[in-house]
DNA sequence: GTGTTTATGTCAGCCATATTGACTTTTTCA
DNA sequence: TGAAAAAGTCAATATGGCTGACATAAACAC
């Protein structure tokens, strides 16, 4: 198993693999552990929320999308999602059985089944993103002015070059709707 | 189910849910989501690693714990990854039994089990930092000079106060060990 | 129009990872 | 000497994934 950081290390510069590199002062693998923290708190937000319910961290992510994004095909939230049909299938069939997400048939294509949230889904999804948009909001406090902008691009480069278009698309959209509504 | 985030609105600013903030031109939901993704992408780096030799993503966790901070204790690992020791020890057996992973008595304290990564371990966790952290460096470099404190800041920021404490500590520690073996 | 493709759904079986609860062994420590 | 701590184990269960096979309805291509 070779090791390909040093393989590519330039000939230049000592031979220190990416996991030691050190960029501003700070070590990414400091950076690494970070965000493994950061996230396993991120998505603990909501379990308080799921718990009396009955649900759980997948049928928080199915609420979230659907919510946000009213009206989008199952394959969208596949490709989200990125899991199967057949796990989306059972979680999905619980959603609808119990009143949170309604599917209706698309008016131009009526093979496609589109995704709506229920009043009761809204209020969750409103909970879901009030709960983890605070978190959010206290760690940019602790970062200074201007930190916003900087999270965000650095969150979006984090994604895979091939669906970072994409995501961005789906978030402007999803933006421009919510500005539709609310003013 | 009343909504906490109105409930806690200032006076003087409009009603406005946390759901709908907006701070320096990025809605917050929008880091939600993008957070979504990039953690979506990067934990999936280590998958190509994993698939080979018949591991998971519990394995790759302990793995890179394990080879970050030598000598840790069971406990010690139990609470950084919020699971129960049932559900560690079946990952942490199939680690030992395939000399991965080795488990010596604590010298102080006989009852300890101190976990200490064989050379196959080192390895495998060096090409995991290594293909995180080429992921961190690209967003960085997407971000501009002085992100890499921004984004520290911001993560440290993202965990849990009554954690955040120790995960700086354990963070320290090993760069120090790190710094005393490669200066 | 007929045939293929697409979007969706479903059945069946399986796997990985987590849970709770009960219990044991070894060791430390008051 | 007895309680408490660190670790390990057995059993049963839940959740959220997976593959493979197949079905249906609608759109589309020729």
């Amino acid at each position: 198993m070779a090791d390909i950081n040093t393989a590519l290390a330039p000939a230049e510069t000592p031979a220190r693999s990416a996991s030691e590199e050190i960029r501003d002062g700070v070590p990414l693998v400091d950076l690494v552990e970070l965000l493994f923290f950061a996230y396993r708190d991120f998505v603990g937000d909501p379990d308080e929320i799921l718990a009396p319910i009955g649900f759980g961290r997948a049928h928080h992510r199915v609420i979230h999308f659907v919510n946000r994004h009213p009206g989008m095909r199952v394959t969208d939230l596949l490709e989200i999602l990125q899991i199967t049909k057949q796990s989306l299938g059972r979680v999905l069939r619980e959603l609808v059985d119990e009143g949170f997400v309604e599917s209706r048939a698309g008016a131009a294509d009526r093979r496609q089944r589109l995704l709506y949230p229920t009043p009761k889904a809204e209020a969750l999804a409103r909970d879901f993103v009030g709960i983890q948009s605070r978190r959010i909001a206290r760690a940019l406090d602790a970062c200074g002015p201007g930190s916003e902008e900087t999270v965000r691009r650095f969150l979006l480069a984090m994604i895979d070059p091939e669906d970072r278009a994409a995501v961005e698309r789906l978030i402007q959209r999803a933006d421009r709707a919510r500005r539709a509504r609310h003013g």
